[in-house]
DNA sequence: GGGGAATGTGTACATCCGTACACATAATAT
DNA sequence: ATATTATGTGTACGGATGTACACATTCCCC
């Protein structure tokens, strides 16, 4: 050890702080769940005091729907953008399958993300708002490429095969994806 | 009002108290969520004062496990009673839907119970277990009349079918769940 | 019926939380 | 340059929570 290791923080003064804290939030939920997000958490993994998160947020409600809109936000761009890249409905389907392959294979916090908005969604009003948007929206991207009535069943069996898969002990293989989604398309 | 109305607790030794308690806990749990669960409500449902819960009970995670383990158990039992009653494939399919839709029409309780522990499942070993014992029983009951591929797959189009209906402005109708089901089973 | 074990109860305590708020510092307008 | 505002910081407080524990009551076996 070298010393009683300089506290050190001279960080006064730094615009954009707002948004590291959101960010900073939405690592907390990733790591520790909605019930663990605290102001003195956020504020632990920003390096900023206490006294800032309040400054910048009403409520920890406020926080809270800041993070997970913006998350959502982001998903459903990814959604739209790889959605809106193709132009026949075969391109789609294969679009849909690497997406989900992805998100399942990729980033496990993006599912624990989500997870957890749903259960905030059923007792939040607000944050049920948040997730019915991002649900309204995937489900548009699809309606790009198939009737309305396919793309709310496809969004469905998506949302299951993700949630299922990461809740297994072994997870889907890319080609158990493919098979399911192909063999519910026909 | 009539008077100061009688405290009255006189329910000393009652045996099952323990039971009564585990059914108290999946009350809150429903209710107010695995966050908002704690000793003292659980004590405030059950009509019982706080020592008892942690006389019964060495910690707060001993009684969500017991109280998931209960739920999960009882609709493992559901799903495999219902399936074990048909013979031909058809008529799990008919199964299936039904049980769907009555899950779905049916206790909401029920999804908010599946969705709090898949949530908690996230950051609890123990709980992780829980759901996976459940998910891989509801498994084994498809698998009586299913392939176990499509039994999976199937197991998730159903999970997927119940959270996005739920979470949804308009839930879909029992013509719709029927739908998707026939669909991807053909 | 007596005594030890099991069960039940009330209170107390350390800890953590959300929030409030007084004060400090930097930005900006005049 | 000064005044006004925006932003940042540290501390404090009331409330809730998990748990420990001393004490009461009932059960059960002899």
């Amino acid at each position: 050890m070298s010393g009683p290791a300089a506290p050190r923080r001279p960080r006064r003064h730094d615009p954009g702080r707002r948004d590291r804290l959101i960010d900073a939030a939405l690592t907390v939920i990733a790591e520790r769940g909605v019930a663990g997000t605290t102001h003195r958490e956020i504020a632990r993994v920003a390096d900023v005091p206490l006294g800032s998160v309040t400054y910048h947020f009403a409520s920890l409600e406020e926080v809270l729907r800041e993070a997970f809109t913006r998350h959502a936000e982001a998903a459903a761009q990814v959604f739209d953008r790889r959605l809106s890249a193709v132009r026949d409905r075969d391109a789609a389907v294969e679009a849909v399958i690497s997406l989900v392959a992805e998100d399942l294979l990729g980033s496990q916090d993006d599912l624990v993300l989500a997870v957890e908005l749903y259960v905030a969604a059923a007792r939040n009003p607000v944050l049920r708002a948040v997730t019915q948007a991002w649900m309204q929206r995937s489900r548009r991207a699809l309606e790009r490429h198939f009737d309305p009535t396919t793309a709310r069943q496809l969004d469905a069996l998506i949302e299951g095969l993700v949630l299922h898969s990461a809740l297994s002990t072994d997870p889907m293989t890319p080609g158990q994806i493919r098979q399911a989604i192909e063999r519910y398309l026909r």
